[in-house]
RNA sequence: GGGCGCUUAGCUCAGUUGGUUAGAGCAGCUGAUUUACACUCAGCAGGUCGGGGGUUCGAGUCCCUCAGCGCCCA
């Protein structure tokens, strides 16, 4: 460990700057492991921290610089406090944004049908038409586009300085990965915590894949009211019901109403038949039915939205699914008892035009038969509604019938929403965000995902006799085997040619949901199973973004929970938005997205740092340019007032606190004993940006006022010990003051240390009171040096005015106040006097403070 | 519909258990001129703290209410 208080070397360049220190200091943290976690660590001095692992696929945007840099300079203060920092990086590189992006970057599409093509070259261009390629082709160009995009991400944060262990770098579709996902999943599955069935679900029929409830957002959409007569089945008249998908018609199976609608409830217990189709179906009441709604009741269909779900699986209505994975009408017969036809000819017939068609396609057809039998009543009536989606998707989600695995989450609910109040959340009222989100909870986790760049299931099912899939009976891996591929690895017992023949095996087509990986970031990068876990985990801290609580967040939590019975961090600290620079929020549509290479290009590291770092924990912070060159200015101010002070430093006596004899430095030292407390304090408490506005203020009164008081007697005889006074206390507080910065300007203050220092100042003990020795004999820390500062600020005053120089000679300076400021001010005399070319100073009490200056001719 | 946050100078924001005359930076204006720094320094000006009501000796701060903006959940 180097000596804070070293003495000056002759490093000090004549003209130093900040451009281009980047390249320097990044290559010599490389060289000299500055941020490698020891390896050796306990828990009790380890500070871990669980980065998000981005998703590369996604475009690289300001945000990423933000929450990053408020994590980095946690992580740098807590590594200056002696802890050792755990701090990886990983990348989400698996799931639909990936592929997505593939399928544009290459012009290609997954066909799982197709044969592997070993020397399968991609377009140079993505064609007018997409080239079908196999599933393993297409696995192989994720791989190649994410390596490319994980450089991508990685040149812009180690550019902006975040000080991670390069060498714990992870992968969600590693292979380490895969085999911790899959352990994870077994283990769930054994404890019966994930269970597979057949179950509504929500449908990208774009994607043709199921959507988790944390991937749903509602959208405002129009759409038209159509009232619809069904006529009573004891004939005695007509209901009229209004829906929105009349295309759903042929799967109604009930008409809801409210209990207490008057209108309805003679209505309860009898049947009416669906018009066009003629299929008889009951009247039944149930809360959720709104009497404001339309008509007041409704019809239930299968499945027209989630509603409809409840109303089926509260009421035990029957079953009549008609969309298709694809989005278009299945086959029906109406001969059957799933679709029990009064009239089947008719019903065959009308069908037969609507079958095959897509939902738009089929509404229109069914509005056309409506009007036509008479039985649409009315005009259509124009709403706007909210519609289901999935967050990425184009369409609006239906839902289908299928098998998936779901993680069991709403029998947990009230454990979880416990986790929820343990965690620590910075700013506190976060946790509203996520208790909301468990309390809204109703479905359980869907994890099946219907795609091909994921971690697949480790599952496979035997086949019997007649070729049928036994779900029951999984066959699943030894936890050693993993990570396996059902789709081309064997299960135990059985040979290759058994794959999907009677009596052999079946292995799960699917893949699991991202978020099923990368809830287990703690569990990959603590490289759970061997003792480096036990060293890092649960993790000290979560920072991340307000918007993934409900996905990333949460699905951590369940997992360390279900897994762990613990949380998977003590705190979590939660960055805002970033907006654009008129305060509104970033989207591709508006075409405001920001990339933050030019920004850091043009301003550099420590500035772009500086303007996150001044955005406090979840608060949405605009970009402004403004701040960044502030930033900037700090740094290039850091560099001067360094190398001032260094060059005072002359000769190499070691000058350390007990040096520092003159009442004003010693007061100096006093404030900055409390800047180090009030900073520590900060930091502590999460609250970086307090901790960064005190240090700035202090600096920039350390350089225009505290350097100007001292400079002339730091410049005097080496032996004196007021000389020696002043150059112990710029010494000091200097060093104190750049290590103060160093975790939000790692840069710049490497580079001014260093000046001094051998070691990295990323490594330098962070600022103790106990450093300074400070005796605690003054009359209160700062009382001098703000009475200095009152007065050199009158001066000051008067020479503007006056318009001279600064340096222009004061003939007389009479200062009137209180008995305790005089003593003050005559403690620091002879400063204040050289700093403000003051010839003679007259001091004379008075009640109130008051200078009179007289200029020199 | 339920919940959370915000509203302080032209702009961006501090303002800690209620306590002198509400602060800073930027922008603006007026100046200085170079033995750390022109990517500099000094000074000036600029606010009925979103509106209304209440508690209190005292409210930017606590309570009620209204409004606007943003977000979360349903």
């Amino acid at each position: 460990m180097s000596d804070a208080f070293a003495p000056p070397t002759q490093r000090v360049p004549d003209k130093p700057t900040v451009d281009g220190i980047e390249a320097t200091w990044l290559t010599r943290w490389d060289d000299e492991a500055t941020y490698r976690f020891d390896r050796d660590a306990t828990r009790d001095t380890v500070f871990s921290i669980d980065t998000p692992p981005p998703t590369v696929s996604g475009s690289l945007h300001i945000g990423h610089v933000f929450s990053y840099t408020h994590a980095d300079v946690l992580a740098r203060y807590w590594r200056m406090r002696g802890k050792d920092v755990f701090y990886p990086m990983g990348w989400d590189d698996n799931g639909l944004p990936t592929e997505r992006r593939v399928e544009n970057f290459f012009g290609v599409r997954c066909d799982p049908s197709l044969p592997y093509e070993a020397d399968f070259q991609p377009p140079v261009k993505p064609g007018e038409r997409k080239v079908s390629i196999s599933r393993k082709n297409f696995v192989e160009l994720c791989h190649l586009l994410t390596a490319a995009d994980e450089e991508v991400f990685k040149t812009l944060w180690r550019h902006l300085g975040i000080s991670i262990d390069w060498s714990l770098e992870y992968s969600t579709i590693s292979s380490h990965a895969q085999a911790v996902s899959q352990r994870g999943f077994l283990e769930m599955l054994g404890r019966g915590e994930v269970y597979s069935t057949v179950a509504p679900t929500l449908w990208d029929v774009d994607f043709r894949t199921a959507v988790s409830q944390a991937e749903l957002e509602d959208r405002e959409r129009p759409a038209n009211y159509h009232r619809v007569a069904f006529a009573r089945a004891d004939g005695e008249g007509a209901v009229e019901i209004e829906t929105t998908r009349p295309e759903l018609l042929a799967s109604c199976v009930a008409l809801v109403a409210h209990p207490d609608d008057e209108r309805y409830q003679p209505l309860f217990g009898t049947s009416v038949v669906t018009p066009l189709f003629h299929i008889e179906v009951p009247v039944v009441g149930h809360e959720l039915a709104d009497p404001e709604k339309g008509s007041g009741i409704a019809m239930v269909c299968t499945f027209g939205d989630t509603t409809d779900v409840l109303w089926w699986r509260e009421l035990q209505l029957p079953t009549r699914a008609l969309i298709g994975r694809d989005g278009r009408f299945l086959p029906a017969d109406f001969a059957s008892d799933d679709f029990p036809s009064r009239d089947v000819e008719r019903a065959t017939a009308l069908y037969a035009e609507m079958e095959g068609k897509t939902v738009n396609q089929v509404r229109a057809a069914m509005v056309d038969a409506l009007r036509e039998s008479g039985e649409l009543r009315g005009d259509l009536r124009p709403i706007t509604h909210p519609v289901k989606f999935y967050e990425k998707g184009e369409r609006p989600l239906e839902i289908v019938t299928s098998r998936q695995w779901f993680v069991a989450t709403l029998a947990h609910r009230d454990e979880l929403l416990a986790r929820g109040e343990e965690l620590r959340w910075f700013p506190d009222f976060m946790r509203h965000r996520y208790r909301s989100w468990v309390e809204g909870l109703n479905i359980d986790w869907n994890i099946s995902r219907q795609r091909f760049f994921g971690v697949p299931f480790p599952v496979w099912y035997p086949l019997d006799g007649n070729g049928a899939i036994d779900f029951d009976a999984p066959i699943l891996p030894a936890v050693d085997d993993l990570p396996v591929d059902p789709s081309s690895d064997v299960p135990k017992g059985y040979f290759e040619d058994q794959r999907n023949e009677p009596n052999g095996f079946a292995g799960d087509p699917d893949v699991m949901d991202t978020w099923a990986t990368s809830s287990l970031s703690p569990q990959i990068a603590g490289h759970w199973g061997t003792d480096l876990f036990e060293r890092i985990f649960p993790m000290d801290l979560r920072p991340q973004g307000h918007e993934i609580i409900r996905t990333w967040l949460f699905s951590t939590i369940v997992r360390s929970h279900l897994q762990h019975h613990a949380l998977p961090w003590k705190n979590a600290i939660i960055s805002g938005w970033v907006l654009d620079p008129d305060r509104k929020k970033m989207s591709k549509s508006l075409g405001n997205v920001v990339t933050p290479m030019p920004l850091l290009e043009q301003h550099g590291a420590d500035a772009l740092r500086y303007w996150a770092a001044s955005g406090r924990p979840g608060t949405d912070t605009a970009i402004d340019e403004a701040q960044m060159k502030i930033g900037r200015r700090l740094a290039i101010k850091v560099l001067n007032a360094s190398k001032f002070v260094l060059g005072r430093l002359e000769g190499d006596t070691l000058l350390g606190p007990s040096d520092v004899t003159q009442p004003v430095d010693r007061d100096l030292l006093a404030l900055l004993g409390q800047l180090i407390t009030e900073t520590t304090v900060a930091f502590d408490g999460y609250d970086y940006a307090r901790a960064l506005e005190r240090t700035e203020t202090f600096f920039w009164s350390f350089c225009d006022d505290y350097l100007e008081l001292v400079k002339i007697r730091a410049y005097g005889e080496p032996d004196s010990g007021a000389t020696r006074s002043a150059r112990a206390a710029l010494s000091v507080t200097l060093s104190a003051l750049q290590r103060l910065l160093a975790p939000f300007l790692p840069f710049v203050t490497e580079e001014v240390w260093r000046w001094w220092h051998d070691e990295s100042v990323h490594v330098a003990p962070w600022p103790s009171v106990e450093e300074l020795a400070i005796d605690g004999a003054n009359v209160g820390p700062g009382s001098i040096y703000f009475a200095l500062c009152d007065v050199l600020e009158a001066v000051r005053r008067e020479k503007s005015t006056a318009k001279v120089s600064q340096r222009a000679e004061v003939e007389h300076c009479a200062v009137h106040g209180p008995a305790s400021l005089l003593d003050a001010v005559r403690a620091g005399e002879g400063d204040l006097c050289a700093a403000g070319a003051i010839r003679t100073l007259e001091l004379s009490e008075a009640d109130e403070l008051s200078v009179a200056v007289t200029l020199a001719v």
